[in-house]
DNA sequence: CGGTATCCGCCCAGATACTG
DNA sequence: CAGTATCTGGGCGGATACCG
């Protein structure tokens, strides 16, 4: 679980379901903007270094280096540091991440796949709300 | 960095390859808390009235009000109102919503099924931080 | 019941500066 | 190169109050 993920206040946990509950931890904890990047990227390019990283993804420094360190907590990201001068630190994917790769793969192939068709939807939403907003 | 490209200080769009920024696009938009609970409950309940939503996931009125209506705008999530009285409007998924269930089925069975493996990967992780801050 | 409007705290994330 | 530390504000999300 995330920092940011309200311990619940005055509600109830979070969901009747048990499972809903878990699905909703993983979504939280690897399914923000800048893992899903990071994995893709290192599932591409097998190995990338900090700075790579941070070239490709434009991501801050900061949170590159959050998301890195929270990955590697996961077990999702291997880390390899060099002691060479300059130093040089290596990203990877574990078993564990390349496991994971299917799934996000699952879902970007979706996400390509009806972009149009929700964009689509979008603008029929959008002009139907004009329509309401402006009878004369 | 291509050639012409300016160096400045805010940041590149979101990511080179352009398959990134639509995956992350997307996972932006239904990717959040919210959506994907709300589409699993209604992929399981089928048609759910928007206080049982509420009372189902925990989830303040905003929020579900918010996220309610912009998966309808998204053209995941239908909206039927009947204009009794008291009035009761019911939310199901479109045909869009349903082929949606089936990447975030993937990705809840993923999540499920490692969930306990990230555990002991940040369990690990945190002994071996502790072990370092600790070398007394 | 099913929302909308408003206020507000708190976290996220970028910018900047500094270190090994 | 590969980070850490600190400041800051913008936005997310909860609480509350109020309408149809």
């Amino acid at each position: 679980m995330r920092p940011g993920y309200t311990e619940e206040t005055t509600l109830a946990p979070a969901a009747q379901c048990p499972d809903c509950k878990r699905i909703n931890e993983v979504l939280s904890r690897v399914g923000d903007r800048w893992s899903v990047l990071i994995v893709v990227s290192l599932s591409q390019y097998g190995k990338l270094r900090f700075n790579e990283l941070k070239r490709n993804l434009g991501i801050s420094q900061r949170m590159l280096s959050l998301t890195l360190r929270e990955l590697e907590r996961d077990g999702l990201v291997s880390r390899t540091y060099f002691p060479t001068i300059p130093p040089k630190v290596e990203y990877a994917l574990t078993p564990l991440g390349e496991s994971f790769k299917e799934p996000v793969k699952q879902l970007a192939l979706w996400a390509l796949g009806n972009l149009s068709e929700i964009d689509n939807a979008r603008r029929h939403y959008d002009d139907a709300q004009q329509a309401a907003s402006e009878p004369a």
